[in-house]
RNA sequence: GCGGGCGUGAUGGAAUUGGUAGACAUGCCAGACUUAAAAUCUGUUGGCCGAUUGGCCGUGCGGGUUCGAAUCCCGCCGCCCGCACCA
């Protein structure tokens, strides 16, 4: 157990003062100004970026997990000669820090700007090999007075566009909440019931380029499948045909939009949104139908609900002709099931082929008409028949028999029913999209003003360029502190600040008060990381030659929202000339992380309620028995209140068979989390065993991809790992010149080289470190010469780096490197040394491995094959028979089929 | 409901992508050092049988393809993620 007094931990051994020489390094790779990026037009660059953090105040593992990677990533490609660019910035704007501000006064940019400070300062001791002279945050007038030139950009392009929309309204926080923050039809914060509203907003045209967004997935072979499915299900492409039914009362002709065509003939009846304009212009008329509709609206947000709502319609009274059975008159129904964002909000009921329609069709009597059976068999009763596309069923009533033939799959009527149906000018072949346009409107103050004013005359009209930016008013000086403790948005309570003169004809106007939701900011900040300082967006040549991200890193939780909105502002600002075509896809590359856990310590209080403890207020009792039901968790300070020391093995055995003991489960790990204390300070952490080891472990247990649980072991580990490899260092000046293993410590030297390599290239992190502990293994193991064991050293220093930089920056010096490590070439394997000369091959009788021998590696097949057969092992097998085959993959194995 | 992923020792996980399953690490056990513990070092550690050489079984379950399957195919079971009354 470490020393818990001394901080930064001092190796007996070795010396090794983490602490110090952390700071030293960092000190060092500073003053040589190694991370700093200058765009060099003769050298390949290479731009790292992970997701910039919300400066929340506190850096927590999440971070350490996720910059360190990107590290690893930015020292590689930099040791292997590329100009790198790993910028850092705060993505500052947000509600934290205006609930912040409402909670303990004080205003949310001193909030912010105090976090960002502390953060900084938490996350540089981390040993990042950030360029800081690049950092920004996005509150700061600098960079959102260049998102207003976007803005302006975007509306002479018209890629943003003002639209009536129905939002989510909290009445007592009087602003509009994303559905994210409506929990059970309730505002999230004021737990007050959350209106409909139609409001005003602005809106970027991201569904315009739903179909490109879409194909543009194709073109991005370095993305996670996973994620570029999550995007695909949220684009939601879908082809169908749209049709007109007409009114028998002569109105206007429904609009109906399907995928099925080939189902037509089946229709029983027409849907309606209850938010479709036909059943508004009805309700408004007839208040029975008005209270039926609103009765549907009600509840109907929530995903359980809709999940478990049952069907619900209402008879509108109006008949519409089947367009290809004009004799045929079909009712017009509300029903709680058809949405109006899809589609056009109208639909055709066929019960027999559609699940949702049958049980409106059963619960409302409506006929049922089946358009095709199952080649063999009776439909079902009473239940849809809807049978995989691809499955050919027997077709009895089809749009034309001339289109669809009596037996075809569901897939081959849709189509030809689609090409009928358009031919005859009854319908026409659309693609529909999921994707709606990306509202950006928010009533808040923490965040970008949006650049227009609404002028009684001209309407809304963008600030002049030479008026941004616009910036927030100053909450510490003129017009006195904000006030937020009033519901609603400070800024429309601000005169000062929202009455301005109208840019075009100079009347009084009022500016916008709505600020640009946060997504906004961080949708371009990857583009003005490669010129942070330039008086426009972006900057021409910096762009050229950065653009794009080669690798990108950050949390799956971002899959859909950040990542689609960042290629849609790609494309937008390509569009107004900020970006060049080929930035069109702006990460080349993206690895999504996963999250850092920790099991979860729980006990009960006297009335049975949860109680967690944090981590390190516990010590375990080990478990002799195997599969004895894991460790004994002990309260640390329960023990050292009976008078036993939690250091002894003997006394938490003791300790762990008292019956009067707090009984503390231990519950299987779960994300970080301050509410069940399952989390660790990295800064406590860094100041016990120094950053290295943060970093060594937070990469070595588990995939990169995959969730990594903290434990207080893996992290001692880690650290005894790091202090034993600085000690290897010592064994160079006590041995021989030469030794009897230079050779083979040689060739492991050169596997490792190959291996790490690999690894690193190909995100498996883990699979790195544990080559890096094989060589080290070997090292301190191997009787090598001095030269030899140097060497090996220095190239184990090399290959640490990316992981360890301070520990190997360290070693380099101490065993003679010239400059600094982290500017040394990546060592590169000699696949002559690679290759061990004499393998051991194993030999399979019928495939069951039954001798192994030792060959030379490049014995020709003939040989192996002989040297096989003549072992006493393969003879006795063979019983003196021929064998029936005999497989020989030279290095591999020899397998003899008897 | 739709789409996708995963299942390997007590535990986290390796496996050069079809070629010695269990690298590396944690934990446990044993030994050395120590008055004792902690720390450190060394060794053992998939299961069953066998004193040793060795044998049998083994990658969720059941089948299949193959000389050979953790890996490919089919069907189950379990867990996880995304989307969801999407017409």
């Amino acid at each position: 157990m470490a020393d818990h007094n001394t901080g930064y931990n001092t190796d007996h051994n070795t010396g090794y003062n983490a602490g110090a020489a952390e700071a030293k390094w960092q000190a060092a790779w500073e003053q040589a100004g190694v991370f700093r990026a200058t765009a060099d037009p003769g050298c390949k660059k290479y731009y790292v970026l992970e997701m910039f953090p919300y400066p929340s105040g506190r850096i927590h593992m999440g971070h350490v997990r996720n910059y360190t990677m990107g590290d690893v990533i930015a020292r590689y490609k930099l040791a292997n000669g590329f100009n790198v660019l790993h910028p850092m910035g705060w993505d500052a704007f947000g509600m934290p820090a205006e609930n912040a501000a409402r909670a303990q006064g004080g205003s949310p940019r001193d909030w912010t700007l105090a976090n960002i400070k502390t953060m900084k300062a938490q996350l540089r001791p981390l040993g990042l090999s950030v360029d800081w002279t690049r950092e920004f945050a996005t509150c700061t007038p600098a960079y959102y007075g260049q998102q207003q030139v976007l803005f302006l950009d975007f509306l002479e392009h018209d890629l943003v566009y003002r639209k009536a929309a129905v939002v989510n309204w909290d009445p007592v926080d009087r602003t509009v909440l994303a559905n994210e923050q409506v929990i059970d039809g309730r505002g999230w914060r004021s737990g007050a019931a959350v209106e409909q509203r139609t409001l005003t907003q602005w809106f970027f045209r991201i569904s315009d380029m739903a179909e490109e967004l879409l194909a543009g997935l194709d073109r991005l072979p370095a993305w996670p499948d996973r994620v570029k499915r999550m995007q695909q299900n949220w684009i939601g492409q879908s082809r169908g045909v749209q049709l007109a039914f007409d009114r028998a009362d002569g109105g206007a002709p429904i609009e109906v939009y399907t995928t099925r065509p080939d189902t037509l003939m089946g229709a029983s009846f027409i849907g309606l949104a209850p938010d479709h304009p036909l059943t508004r212009a009805l309700a408004a008329d007839r208040p029975d139908m008005a209270a039926a509709v609103a009765r549907m609206r009600r509840g109907g947000t929530t995903e359980a609900a809709l999940e478990t709502a049952e069907k619900q319609g209402v008879d509108t009274g109006l008949r519409v002709r089947h367009p290809l059975a004009p004799d045929r008159l079909l009712p017009v129904w509300v029903a709680n099931f058809i949405v109006m964002d899809y589609g056009t909000g109208a639909i055709f009921g066929c019960p027999a082929h559609d699940p949702r329609d049958m049980e409106f069709a059963l619960k409302y009597r409506l006929p049922v008409r089946a358009v095709f059976r199952p080649l063999d068999g009776m439909p079902p009763a009473g239940a849809a028949l809807v049978p995989p596309k691809t499955e050919p069923v027997r077709w009895i009533n089809p749009v034309a028999r001339t289109a669809v033939p009596e037996v075809a799959t569901g897939e081959e009527a849709v189509r030809a029913s689609s090409a009928w149906l358009e031919a005859r000018g009854a319908g026409r072949a659309v693609t529909r999209y999921r994707l709606r346009d990306w509202g950006l409107s928010r009533q808040r103050y923490w965040g970008c003003p949006i650049p227009v004013v609404h002028c009684p005359d001209c309407g809304v009209v963008p600030e002049r360029r030479e008026n941004l930016p616009v910036t927030l008013p100053r909450d510490d000086g003129r017009g006195g502190p904000i006030d937020f403790s009033a519901p609603g948005n400070p800024l429309d309570r601000l005169p000062h600040w929202h009455n301005t003169p109208c840019p075009a004809c100079g009347t009084p106007g009022r500016r916008e008060t709505d600020t640009m939701d946060t997504f906004v900011d961080s949708s371009w900040y990857y583009a003005r990381f490669t010129a942070p300082a330039a008086a426009t967006p972006t900057d021409r040549a910096a762009v050229n030659y950065w653009m794009n991200v080669d690798q990108y890193i950050g949390g799956v939780e971002h899959a859909i929202l950040h990542l689609l909105y960042s290629r849609f502002f790609a494309r937008a600002m390509h569009r107004c000339g900020h970006l060049p075509a080929s930035a069109a896809e702006p990460f080349n590359a993206l690895f999504t992380q996963g999250m850092v856990t920790h099991a979860i310590y729980q006990s009960r209080d006297g009335h049975n309620r949860p109680v967690y403890h944090y981590p390190e207020d516990l010590v375990f009792a080990p478990v002799s028995a195997p599969g004895g039901g894991g460790p004994v968790a002990l309260l640390r300070a329960e023990m050292e209140a009976a008078g036993l020391a939690p250091e002894s093995d003997r006394h938490r055995q003791e300790f762990a068979g008292r019956p009067d003991r707090t009984r503390v489960a231990v519950l299987p790990p779960a994300k970080m989390s301050k509410s069940r204390k399952n989390v660790v300070d990295p800064l406590a952490i860094i100041d016990r065993y120094g950053a290295d080891t943060a970093r060594w472990f937070v990469l070595s247990d588990s995939p990169p991809d995959r969730d990594v649980e903290w434990t207080a072991a893996g992290a001692e580990a880690a650290w005894k790992f790091l202090r034993r490899v600085r000690g290897l260092c010592d064994r160079v000046t006590g041995a021989a010149e030469n030794g009897p293993d230079d050779g083979a410590l040689e060739r492991a030297v050169h596997r490792a080289i190959a291996g790490v390599t690999r690894a690193i290239d190909g995100f498996a992190f883990n699979a790195a470190i544990a080559q890096l502990h094989g060589l080290a293994n070997t090292i301190g193991k191997s009787a090598a010469g001095r030269a030899g064991l140097r060497e090996a050293l220095m190239v184990l220093a090399r290959l640490l780096g990316p992981m360890a930089p301070h520990l190997a920056e360290d070693m380099w010096e101490a065993l003679g490197g010239e400059g600094l490590l982290a500017t040394a070439p990546w060592p590169q394997a000699d696949p002559v040394l690679t290759a061990e000369e004499r393998v051991i091959l194993p030999i399979q009788i019928n495939g069951k491995r039954r001798d192994a021998m030792e060959v030379a590696r490049a014995l020709p097949q003939a040989d192996l094959e002989a040297r096989a057969l003549s072992r006493p092992a393969v003879r006795k097998a063979l019983g003196g028979a021929v064998p029936k085959k005999v497989i020989v993959v030279p290095g591999r194995i020899v397998n003899v089929v008897v």
